[in-house]
DNA sequence: CACTTTCTGGACTTGCGGGTCCATTTTCTG
DNA sequence: CAGAAAATGGACCCGCAAGTCCAGAAAGTG
């Protein structure tokens, strides 16, 4: 069924992605539509529906790849170092700024409520972002926990799990109120709870230990 | 411009909100049409821009208000009264078991998604939600703290957003993939931060029952 | 160089759904 | 009861955007 492509063609259909993308973030899922695209792209109806036979559907739903694609990649490097308090707060400030310069916007978010919410592609495109995430954060973690710096009793996963929940949703309310305060509060508290008390141990009871570095 | 509404009219238009709000509720935003509308609810196209005069859009923030109050509402009683950590659970098992039941759907983010994103009235009714949850969240964090339950130091109304940005964000990650695992992470967490370590002074101690262990 | 496959252009169809209109009936007001 | 205001029914309009078609150009392949 999927036609072989030439190089030409994965080109073309690349620039379509990528246009579409762009037409969204600048107006709107709602408001655009594949004419639009076609515009921007100097593509023509045919092509659209060449490389995407099942019609807007199957085109919103690579672009919500792209975007996908893209949330994590410029979290980095930090997202995948966090290794010390410094890279944490760092990371912190890159998500926050992140948010901040996109503005009233989650195309992501407004793409997956406008297609079906159960499809299994929507599914399978959200579903690996989540876990991807939630995977770096929980990496992160248990390396502060090997270094005696977060408590070992923290269950590294589920502290992970509600460090993300907190980002989407402070980008949730972002994007109805415009304030950044929630996003903040839930990154500031999210890694303070990280660094709870340990005992006073840190110093006299070297926090070396256990066998694994992670990293 | 408001045009006096008379009981009978009041009540028609009340219909016509809750019978919008139930044919979103089991189709979704987007398959919903005027028209589906004006069946479910036995009424004319006239009638609809009667008492909507600003057309779909007017008509979506209605149904959205509508949805909005029913968040709060079902969350009750225990939202109006986190006065003990008896209360504190109780409101966390209610509201992951009023997401439960919904299953994969929000009506109110989709529904917001599909409005002008910037548009006033739509500002209106997330603000206001978002404002008052977090509201009553923070007074129970402070109810909390002159117990001595809680550290006095900690910012009750940072504590309060970072909390509802979890619940926000676990509520859209089970949309997404259909897990609770998130929303009951971050509430976890949650609560068990408001908890943590204050000094000796408490002399309650003993009720160690830790937190997680929820069922 | 034949030939096949993929790529492209753009005109055309089509149905759907939001919105308008006006005639008629019901309810309010004094 | 009479006039006004509000409520209702439903036919009609109409623009738009998704999707179809086919003809022809370009690019691979043996």
């Amino acid at each position: 069924m999927a036609p072989r492509l030439t190089p030409k063609g994965a080109a073309t259909r690349q620039r379509i992605v990528e246009g579409a993308a762009a037409e969204i973030r600048a107006r709107g899922v709602t408001e655009t539509t594949l004419d639009d695209i076609r515009a921007r792209t100097s593509t023509s109806k045919s092509q659209l529906f060449h490389y995407f036979p099942g019609g807007k559907e199957e085109l919103l739903l690579a672009v919500a790849q792209h975007e996908a694609d893209w949330v994590l990649s410029d979290q980095q490097p930090h997202l995948n170092a966090l290794t010390s308090w410094r890279a944490w707060h760092d990371w912190r400030d890159a998500v926050v700024e992140r948010y901040r310069r996109q503005g009233q916007k989650c195309p992501l978010n407004t793409l997956m409520s406008q297609l079906t919410p159960a499809s299994p592609g929507v599914q399978a495109v959200t579903g690996q972002l989540v876990a991807s995430w939630q995977s770096k954060l929980a990496i992160g973690i248990r390396a502060m926990q090997d270094q005696g710096e977060t408590p070992a009793e923290l269950d590294a996963d589920q502290a992970a799990a509600a460090l993300l929940a907190g980002i989407q949703g402070g980008v949730l309310i972002m994007m109805s109120t415009g304030s950044l305060a929630h996003l903040e509060a839930a990154l500031d508290l999210g890694i303070r709870q990280l660094r709870a008390v340990r005992s006073s141990s840190a110093a006299s009871s070297s926090n070396t230990g256990s066998a694994g570095s992670i990293r």
